[in-house]
DNA sequence: GTCTATACCAAGATAGAC
DNA sequence: GTCTATCTTGGTATAGAC
């Protein structure tokens, strides 16, 4: 959809935060080109600049305004009693919420080595802080008994990396329903830690 | 270290592929240029052309040459009696195998989308063989009863995906030992899948 | 087989008109 | 705020001398 010459600041700098979210997603950051996301947009390239700074600056906001939806999300969720409890809510909204954004979390693991120094750091510490939610969960779990993990360190990133693999395969309408995946999920991860 | 005029063909062919392995896994195959190459090896970006067609050839070939030995190592080892002693040789040898070369095995799944469609076939192909023999695996153990999961499919990717964590994390000399690492692992597998 | 030199093109980013 | 035009840099790949 060809644009032409106007005022449109209020909508434009939303568009180009999905169409770069698009691109990078498909073909990877340092593979799209200013131009090419100006197009999707329908607009030359020379305006992007009206929106961000540079290219990095535009790859890092996706990031970090995912990894901080990520957090709020976490955040906002209820907190039932019990370590297992907590753990079977945190599988549930780890995958939802993982399932529902797929180019974003695609990016956000995809492109840490395109960020410049001091943005991976930033980065790298939201992350932390999301991995030191599920951490917790099992520490307690082992203090109450009801898991038995000999590090819970690597046990929060083993569990993440399966919950993350579901991104790699779930297709809306495939095989298996949402409630299904969740499911066998759960059950895996809850037989991996369990006592 | 520059080069002078000379001949040199059978050194500087694995010379180049060493260079890009190294530089795609650190910096991505479309950030990466002929030239930064060349230098890596110390010839002129002209004389890789010798050696490869174009990059894309040059990824591929990196890409498949990683997977035909992976199936290759996998085919050679000891397969013992019973999927629930198959199943911890798998571990074992996944493990050891991925952490032996860590450059190659990013390569193979962050640059799949760099590949062009056919070369993505024929990577794509050879991965599923791989997973197969997990597959089988764990599908022998559900009828022999030793193995409880819902869907072999599925708990063959979710198994890989969490191997596959290890690699994201492990440091030689860090605080955990290969042994140790393999043992924490394959009680999670273990526990994950049995009856 | 490698070099130097270069053709050709596309990248990120900026300037100034409207 | 967007356009057109352009600057500057660096990309893949090739040609031809040595």
């Amino acid at each position: 959809m060809a644009r032409t010459t106007g005022s449109h600041s209020d909508i434009t700098g939303p568009r180009i935060r999905e169409a770069a979210l698009k691109l990078f997603a498909r073909n990877g950051y340092a593979a799209v080109s200013m131009r090419q996301i100006a197009a999707e947009v329908g607009v030359q390239a020379g305006a992007l600049y009206n929106y961000t700074p540079d290219k990095q600056s535009l790859l890092f906001g996706l990031m970090e305004s995912h990894m901080r939806d990520l957090l709020t999300a976490r955040a906002s969720v209820s907190r039932p009693d019990g370590a297992l409890a907590q753990l079977k809510e945190f599988v549930a909204f780890h995958i939802r919420f993982h399932l529902q954004r797929p180019d974003a979390v695609f990016i956000a693991y995809m492109e840490l080595r395109n960020l410049t120094d001091g943005n991976f750091a930033a980065i790298e510490a939201l992350r932390r802080d999301y991995e030191n939610a599920l951490e917790t969960i099992l520490r307690d779990g082992v203090e109450e008994g009801v898991f038995d993990v000999p590090d819970t360190k690597i046990a929060t990133l083993a569990v993440i990396a399966m919950l993350n693999g579901v991104n790699t395969w779930y297709r809306d309408g495939g095989r298996l329903s949402l409630d299904q995946v969740e499911r066998i999920y759960w059950n895996m991860v809850r037989k991996a830690v369990m006592a």
